[in-house]
DNA sequence: TTGACCTACGTCAACGTTGACGCTTTGATT
DNA sequence: AATCAAAGCGTCAACGTTGACGTAGGTCAA
């Protein structure tokens, strides 16, 4: 690349040390007004830009935070990066982003380039199985923050959805609306996160109406064709159904889907309540009833956090969990 | 951050130079088979990392390339900034990301930002009326390739859809199963680009069969609301609409919408066909004709013509245009 | 009048790496 | 046996910046 001005072409310019120029661009103090104009001046002219590869070589400040998400194709986290994004940029650090695919191998490659570029710190959504191994990067002194996940390590900063709630809300909504013979959805991936939505659906259960049915549970694969599938094998089980709670929005749609085409009118014959709010859940027909995530929040937290960590790394910020809300519309 | 260990780390614990261990690290040769295993085993000990802002203070290549998108919240958009991200890593680099939100001034201070950082490249999708701004960039030297957008200045490297073709495509579909009263939703904002698909839409009324009526244009907000209204304000011109091609496939989802809200018959009384095919429209029923685009294929495009300006930056690549598709569904 | 202190600079070294070049040692070629 | 080339290393400086420290001149109170 064209490389820019430097200090010192400003300073020869200005007359001064190139060490007076840095003083003013950084307003450090140290110099007299007059200079300060002619400086800037200067700056203006030749279009001087810090190097902050430089510049971070002396300070251990890159001036940027690592994003490392799962996987673009999920519609929950193209939201996250945006906010993240912005939230950095106004904190005037640039935004390094991978994706981890769910894999710790992909992950470890990922840290580490993150690592050889000196970010000032990182958030993760962390792939299968690799809490240990952040936490021990969170030893070792790197500002990190795990999103989506309530992590029980010491020293590790978390910021998650209180879907266990989510999901016990949306079981509670289903039994009060007056339905008996619920199942859920759930996803296959086994990470204990997933479990907390099965926990709290099941939680509902204990003091529900006498004539209620025990609760059905199948595990399938996350994504619409999953959904689809899980509302058949639960309709092989019991064809008398009248409430579906799915893992999450894709589901909800693939199993609104495949109750329709089998016959059964929704929320008619069977409601269904889906979790997470994408765009899509509120354009089909019948809109979704859903547990919404305010995730706008939850970057803004994440940086929030990831901001204090990089000021002050000794602190030990406690798991932030936070509440979700019950978005009733056409589906239950 | 807790800075790792570093050449000298390295070479003091094997007994050789840095520059040694450097030769070894960077494979440049100039060294035996002993000293490599025992340089190697060093640095794997040590867990040395390369320092990339050290390396890209004296080499000027950071090892970094830029993506600068508009909005994550385009469906469009999370495809594109994986499949970069992806090849960014494969060869060897990590990637910033911002947004420039359409606005002008961000993408300034975004791409003012991403030089601090010596990124070796970039991939932006452009803001309105940028196009002369990023190609100063260029013939300053950074390697810069534009997406989405046709780009005339020489020294610009660009990569496109045939939109044109694409809404030429959808037209004919149109009219070749026999709807002969046609409009199209368009999208109000205003640049070069957007303009394109009501070209080819347009063009395929050249010589269409002589019953067919002129061809109704509105052009509303390219959102799923947009697309509501865009189809009401149509059907108030003529109510007798029996095709519909809009801008992008969330608009159609919006039209869909509201048309049978106002009790018309997709696609028996009204044809509607998207443009994008986002995940969305193969889940609204009835599924939506819409125009294809490969966007793995245009990620892997714009990565190889940026890395190819990197290696080369005085080659002058042409404008690539990729091919699109229509694919049929239920809708038309 | 002294000295303590402040302002407004400058000088030097260092961050971790690589480019340029130089020095041995070895082996092959004349 | 003398010459040359190559292999295998080391030395030094530089990339652009900032931390640490030095210094010249001015101010002000004792």
């Amino acid at each position: 690349m064209a490389t820019g001005a430097t200090l010192r072409d400003v300073a020869y310019r200005v007359g001064v040390s190139p060490r007076t120029v840095s003083r003013v661009v950084n307003d450090e103090g140290g110099f007299s007004e007059a200079t300060r104009a002619r400086v800037l001046e200067a700056v203006e002219d030749l279009g001087y830009q810090p190097n902050m590869l430089a510049r971070g070589l002396i300070t251990r400040r890159s001036g940027t935070v690592g994003l490392v998400g799962v996987d673009m194709t999920d519609p929950f986290f193209p939201a996250m990066a945006e906010g993240i994004q912005n939230e950095a940029r106004e904190t005037g650090r640039t935004m390094f982003f991978a994706c981890n695919d769910g894999d710790p191998r992909r992950q470890a490659e990922v840290f580490k380039s993150m690592l050889s570029h000196a970010v000032d710190g990182v958030i993760v959504f962390p792939a299968p199985g690799t809490v240990e191994e952040l936490a021990a990067h969170a030893r070792q002194g790197m500002p990190l923050v795990i999103v989506d996940d309530i992590v029980e390590f010491p020293n590790l900063a978390s910021v998650s959805f209180d879907l266990e709630d989510g999901a016990n809300q949306a079981a509670q909504h289903l039994l009060a609306t007056g339905r008996s013979r619920i199942a859920m959805i759930g996803s296959e991936v086994t990470v204990p996160r997933n479990r907390r939505r099965e926990r709290g659906f099941l939680r509902a259960f204990k003091n529900a109406p006498t004539d209620t049915a025990p609760p059905e549970l199948v595990r399938v694969q996350p994504t619409v064709a999953g959904g689809s599938d899980g509302l058949a094998q639960l309709l092989e089980r019991r064809s008398d159904l009248d409430g579906i709670f799915a893992f999450n929005d894709s589901m909800a749609v693939g199993a609104m889907r495949a109750a329709q085409s089998a016959g059964y009118r929704v929320p008619d014959d069977l409601a269904i309540v889906g979790c997470n709010d994408i765009e899509m859940s509120g354009l089909v027909s019948p809109r979704l009833t859903t547990v919404r995530l305010d995730r706008r929040r939850l970057s803004a937290e994440a940086i929030r956090i990831l901001n204090s960590l990089i000021e002050a790394p000794e602190t030990n910020p406690a798991p932030l969990v936070l509440p979700v809300e019950l978005v009733v519309r056409e589906s239950t």
